[in-house]
RNA sequence: CGCGAAGUAGAGCAGCGGUAGCUCGUUGGGCUCAUAACCCAAAGGUCGGGAGUUCGAUCCUCCCCUUCGCAACCA
């Protein structure tokens, strides 16, 4: 889209469970910034909206790890999130939420729409229901032993133990984590949304009308989904938390999150439009809009897949672009929230803005730095020592130091005004430089429409850089020591200043979409109002006008010392530890006996001796041996994951214990009917458990 | 396993068919207006490994190794 009547820019809505790092500003947040202030520059019809997504099963878990309410949960965690972007300099035009009323209203117009149009399809399953509870459970409620590796605290959806994905049907001896009890199956209905018959839309759109200018990470990943086959997916959940379904029939039912939360950027959209009395409906309907979702590369398939249908089922225009960020690694390790390996937005906030000389220059440094190494085509690392060099040999030295320098030497030259420019004297040194500044201008214009914002903030230091370089050459300076012969050297010297003061006004317009307080402080200093740092006014060289006279200097950035550096990088290790010790207590303690069972759900396992008849590897499976087990009344195939501590043939003759009534599972192909009983030491070390003198095979085990 | 992304100077990254480039760091020199800042120069890489296509490959193809992500009721 050449030139779109209007935008809106959308930032991922950060889940209202917990307070968010900055991998996520980096991925999702100070890039659409950096693009919504640019476009604002230029004068462009531009909405910018997010706000907390507040829906799903994890916020309940939140509220009864935390003991309160989910009601609670969200408004601690959407004020926060609030706050913390507010004091990051994000320039939302509205930060909404989607516990509010016109948000259910438009979510369920949305569901109703595309159900009334017959788009989706409701499918009967049974499901895990606790009694006692009286309700459905969602797969993280389910609790049970994991199939694969045996570990009892594997979830519904995953087991943590081994990390496979589990369905809850898989998990030996279910149990409800709300009731501790078992919980039975009941049916239920929902309703899906069919993704497979979009195929044909997506691959057109994406693969082919997309492939160029989209980042190839984002093409890459909708590649792989459509490829492996789109599946319906459910769009209603049995919970108590969420929209509501909007139909009789499905009473207790809600939205599932994932199909309520995008639909919040519409609902903000209406919101803003309420406040500024102001039509919303062009901003999602009118194909002259342009529609850029920023988003982190995990919720890629969201935006580019999901949603995509939904809008384009619903009526509504589709995303011009989603230039999704990759992750940002903490100090050579991955953010994780669970292991507190992360810097939160919170901790940089009050370690470093609100201190005494900290503020808006602090805000502006981690910006700079977040965007200098934002993963824009691959995971990056955020390195505290990296922080530093950012902020004090470029940040300090080339960019404020060439502002400061620039205005010390104006005030020594040239009696704190702005001095004549002589064009009948311009050297070539003299034309480089404008000529250069023009060209920045394109430059950065280019870089930042194809959402390269780390090369573009490489095109302003670089900017500076060059200030640097030609002051250098011109020595203004050394110039001056001549006056007293040559009182026409005083020429030299007002072109040179007058040129570096021409180039900081442009270096505050183009700072200004990605340091928004560093432009404010070149503002104060050159004693002139916003309206300078219009986009129209970048690369032009009368923005300060002779005679004017500037403020006193005043240093954009203070320099990042060794120690808080190596205080936080202290305070980063000795959260991981503070982590790791309470854990290894509660493993013990949940190790050493598991919960109590009945009789009759022990009964249920029918375990039986059996031999190893045969034992061979699996093809490209580094821990699976296919194994023959004879029981007696027959030889079943058991795929086992125990590679790594025997060969096969060390064990085939070998009586082992198995678990002969397991739900057939198939692992690389290969059915497996049923599972081998280990013992593993706290080595991890496997043993088998097997009698102690061979009986016959078929035994019971009891 | 499969799919996707990535492996390039001490570190962080760019380039993607035609004598390897940027920033920081290191070393040497210059300057002194400037936040021990600035400017100039040098050292430093057989572009993960192997094979192929090509007149020519870091860049294309194939295989292998390593890292990360995804695999769909995970929001």
């Amino acid at each position: 889209m050449t030139n779109p009547k209007r935008y809106l820019i959308t930032s991922a809505l950060p889940y209202a469970n917990g307070l968010k790092h900055v991998g996520h500003l980096a991925g999702a947040y100070i890039p659409a910034d950096i693009y919504v202030r640019y476009l604002r520059a230029q004068k462009r019809d531009v909405v910018f909206v997010c706000g907390s997504d507040e829906h799903g099963t994890a916020i309940p878990i939140q509220a009864t790890k935390e003991g309160t309410t989910p009601r609670a949960i969200i408004d601690k965690y959407h004020e926060a999130m609030k706050q913390d972007f507010e004091d990051l300099s994000m320039s939302f035009d509205i930060y909404h939420r989607t516990s509010e009323p016109i948000h259910h209203e438009t979510a369920q117009e949305f569901f109703t729409r595309l159900n009334n149009a017959g788009e989706l399809e409701t499918k009967e399953t049974e499901q895990y229901f606790d009694e006692e509870a009286k309700t459905f459970l969602a797969d993280r409620y389910i609790k049970g032993t994991c199939p694969n590796c045996g570990s009892d605290r594997a979830f519904g959806d995953q087991c943590e133990t081994c990390g496979r994905t589990l369905s809850p049907d898989e998990l030996i001896n279910p149990v409800s984590t709300l009731s501790g009890k078992t919980p039975i199956k009941k049916k239920t209905t929902h309703w899906y949304l069919p993704l497979g018959k979009h195929e044909q839309f997506l691959r057109e759109w994406i693969l082919e009308q997309h492939k160029d200018d989209w980042r190839s990470t984002v093409v890459g990943q909708c590649k792989s989904w459509i490829e492996g086959g789109l599946q319906s997916r459910a769009v209603t959940r049995d919970l108590d938390w969420g929209v509501k379904v909007p139909l009789k029939e499905a009473e207790g039912k809600v939205l599932y999150v994932w199909f309520d939360a995008p639909i919040g950027y519409i609902s903000a959209t209406k919101q803003w439009a309420i406040d500024n009395k102001k039509d919303w409906k062009p901003y999602w309907q009118d194909k002259d809009t342009k529609l850029v979702h920023f988003v982190g590369k995990d919720n890629i398939v969201f935006h580019c897949i999901i949603f995509p249908v939904m809008l384009k089922l619903h009526g509504d225009i589709l995303p011009e672009n989603v230039p999704a960020n990759e992750f940002l690694n903490l100090e050579g390790d991955k953010m994780s929230t669970s292991r507190n390996w992360k810097l939160d937005m919170r901790d940089y906030i009050i370690d470093f803005v609100k201190k005494e000389n900290g503020g808006g220059q602090c805000v502006d440094m981690l910006r700079y730095y977040l965007t200098q190494i934002a993963p824009e085509t691959k995971d990056s690392e955020f390195m505290w020592k990296g922080f530093q060099d950012a902020v004090n040999s470029e940040l300090v030295s080339i960019f404020g130091n060439f502002v400061n320098r620039t205005w010390v030497l104006m005030h020594k030259l040239c009696g704190g005004k702005v001095p004549q420019l002589h064009t009948g004297i311009l050297d070539d040194n003299d034309k480089i430089l404008i000529g250069e500044i023009e060209n920045a201008k394109t430059r950065i214009e280019s870089l930042l429409e194809q959402y390269k914002f780390r090369e573009a903030l490489y095109e302003v230091i670089d900017l500076s850089r060059k200030g640097n370089q030609y002051m250098q050459k011109k020595e203004p300076w050394i110039v001056a020591k001549k006056l007293a012969e040559n009182p026409e050297a005083q020429k030299s010297i007002d072109n040179t200043m007058y040129l570096c003061l021409q180039l900081t006004a442009n270096l505050a317009i183009f700072i200004n979409p990605f340091l928004p307080n560093t432009a404010k402080s070149m503002l104060y200093m050159m004693k002139v109002v916003d309206k300078l740092l219009d986009w129209e006014n970048a690369g032009k060289l009368k923005l300060l006008s002779t005679g004017y006279s500037l403020r006193e200097p005043q240093l954009l950035f203070r320099k990042i010392e060794d120690t808080e550096i190596t205080e936080q990088i202290e305070k980063l290790k000795s959260g991981l530890k503070q982590m790791e010790e309470p854990k290894k207590e509660e493993t013990k303690t949940e190790s050493v006996v598991k919960s109590e069972i009945q009789f009759d759900d022990f009964a249920r396992i029918d375990l039986k001796v059996g031999t190893i008849v045969s034992a061979e590897k699996v093809e490209k499976a580094d821990k699976l041996l296919k194994l023959s087990v004879d029981l007696g009344f027959e030889t079943r195939t058991i795929v086992s994951g125990i590679a790594l501590h025997f060969k096969p043939e060390e064990i085939v003759g070998k009586q082992v214990t198995v678990v002969t009534n397991l739900a057939p599972r198939k692992m690389r192909g290969i059915e497996s009917n049923g599972m081998i009983l280990m013992a593993e030491d706290k080595n991890g070390k496997l043993q088998f458990l097997k009698p102690e003198n061979p009986v016959s095979p078929g035994s019971n085990v009891s």
